[in-house]
DNA sequence: CGCGTTTACGTCGTTCGTAACGATA
DNA sequence: TATCGTTACGAACGACGTAAACGCG
């Protein structure tokens, strides 16, 4: 066996059982990556693929566990060559993260600016998406970084460090009547105006749905975004209150929008950042965590890197002892 | 990178940095090993080794790594391999177990009559040993199976499946006064007798120390040994009162010693069959999980081949509802 | 007849073993 | 000088690419 083989036998998979394609893709010939796939099979004794014909008709029983196993073994290889790369061009490399609109748009630019000034070689990429399709381009194994809140049952196989806490906050347009409330705003409050929300805060059994359903409420949601910019807009045009993450105001928000701190009305979200469970950390990535979630330490970060399962991970890191992030008005302090 | 030369690295670190040593055992030449750990050291572009003057001297820490990913890259094209002949020779293959005495004595004898009827082609090996020496098995990867009691901690690497549950018994000669007793036999009336049990129940934290402890009583251990059947000859030689797994009683101790249920007195202990987290479990693996552990469903244990971490495990079975495993008396029925 | 795979064959690079050399204690 | 690792070289093997044949729609 080979590991010629086994690349050639998952090229052969991911180019959708075509050996012409995955023999492109690989810079070689067809007969040869044919060749190679034949020897495999010979030397394992049995056949990986059905056959239609001449062609490659689908997956045997049998291929669909060696498939899974040549890509672990690739896996590996890859990070031992990574691991090589570390100790010689210890700046060098490539780093994707996947996360979702918040952390994109008003988290990560900072961290990543932080980051760019200290890797200047590190190749970036930043993939947006919802849980879910993160959850896919991690599985595709396309991704070292997927950031995310909540939904932690969706990466089942990665490993997720807490990285901080934050609330919601209620915008709305300057001097709105909720503004001029002697107390603290409810739920019942909020019950009373048309809202504007995320999409996925009133999709499947989000916390915000939640919340008011225990209260027995049953709020006038009159429009939903995927982003708080969107949400923004629509608060503007008066169209109802928002409700958005902390971290989503702008201290340009306040030329002409209202925010108020929604803490306590709705169970606070927990952000984390996950990486495959046998992914080399890179020095670079280290740094990474640690400027995403300053509030770990160095010790934290070498036990994190030979964390074996989530409760190795879990048992380091006191959930409730997070920072909590909130939105312009004090980042600064929230950072620090 | 070439998997021989991934193989050859790992033959050199298990043969002391010998490259000679380890050309010998991989049936090739010495210089040819020595040119694929050099090809190998280019190709990454760093040391695996550090040199003492031409002699290999140590590990550097970036060989230690990638060593440490080396052995899952052969670890897992053995399981490629180990697939491939499931497949093919569904009843060949070699079944290395690791156990102590009390379970290689009394338990797994008849488990391994009935497997041996059943795949008479499959090459058994029994190792016995104390937990330590076991997990030193497993760590060395020697091990398909590890069947041991309590210790979890030790296991942390293997997945553990629960098997049954198992009581003391308190071994006497016959007409011994305990066996006059109108009541049930308590820790009290034990702590008046010289007592003859295992070593380690009284060395660390063991379960039978604790129990004695936790009634303030500081009883007369006058010997210990590593197995019942030691034990057993000192009771009978009046040494003492013995303290042993239930299922240590032979229904021929029955001619010269009573066995008294201590049923109660102490924490009942837990059996389990470990198994690495990622090995390929062969069809007659499983079916020998299922020879020693009866009360596994066959959907249970094909869940469990699937299974990634302990907690995959513990979801799946009920600790409470094990089988207890008693010694002569009931066999039978606690093998039904 | 086009698409994709297999077979056939010549070329080239790699591995392997033997033998000679070098360094270390 | 014995032990262990490196270098050198010729033989054998295996991988690759081109070209041609085959089978299926």
């Amino acid at each position: 066996m080979k590991l010629q083989q086994l690349k050639y036998l998952l090229a052969i998979v991911d180019n959708g059982l075509n050996i012409t394609a995955a023999a492109e893709r690989l810079y070689t010939s067809q007969p040869g990556v044919s060749k190679q796939l034949k020897l495999l099979e010979e030397e394992l004794g049995l056949q990986l693929f059905t056959r239609k014909g001449k062609s490659l008709g689908g997956i045997t029983p049998a291929g669909q566990q060696v498939i899974a196993r040549a890509r672990v073994v690739m896996q590996e290889v890859d990070n031992i060559r990574s691991l090589a790369s570390d100790y010689f061009h210890e700046e060098e490399g490539t780093l994707s993260i996947a996360t979702t609109h918040t952390q994109a748009r008003y988290v990560l630019p900072e961290v990543i600016k932080e980051f760019r000034s200290r890797y200047p070689k590190v190749s970036l990429e930043l993939h947006q998406g919802t849980s879910e399709q993160i959850a896919d381009m991690v599985s595709a194994n396309e991704i070292d970084f997927a950031i995310a809140t909540g939904s932690r049952d969706l990466f089942s196989d990665l490993l997720l460090v807490p990285s901080y806490h934050w609330d919601r906050k209620i915008l709305v347009p300057k001097n709105h009547e909720l503004t001029r409330l002697e107390r603290k705003v409810t739920l019942d409050d909020l019950a009373e105006y048309p809202l504007v929300t995320y999409v996925f805060s009133f999709g499947g059994q989000s916390s915000l749905k939640l919340a008011f359903a225990e209260k027995g409420l049953d709020p006038d949601v009159v429009f939903t975004a995927r982003d708080a910019d969107v949400i923004k807009t629509y608060v503007r045009m008066g169209l109802g209150v928002g409700i958005v993450a902390s971290m989503a105001e702008d201290c340009d928000d306040r030329k002409d929008l209202e925010a108020i701190e929604a803490e306590g009305l709705f169970p606070r979200s927990t952000t984390w950042i996950g990486f495959r469970r046998d992914a080399v950390l890179r020095r670079y990535m280290l740094d990474f965590i640690q400027l995403f979630a300053p509030h770990i330490s160095t010790e934290q970060l070498e036990c994190t890197r030979h964390a074996r399962n989530q409760g190795d991970i879990d048992e380091l890191f006191d959930e409730t002892a997070l920072p909590l992030r909130t939105g312009c008005s004090d980042d600064m302090t929230a950072a620090a």
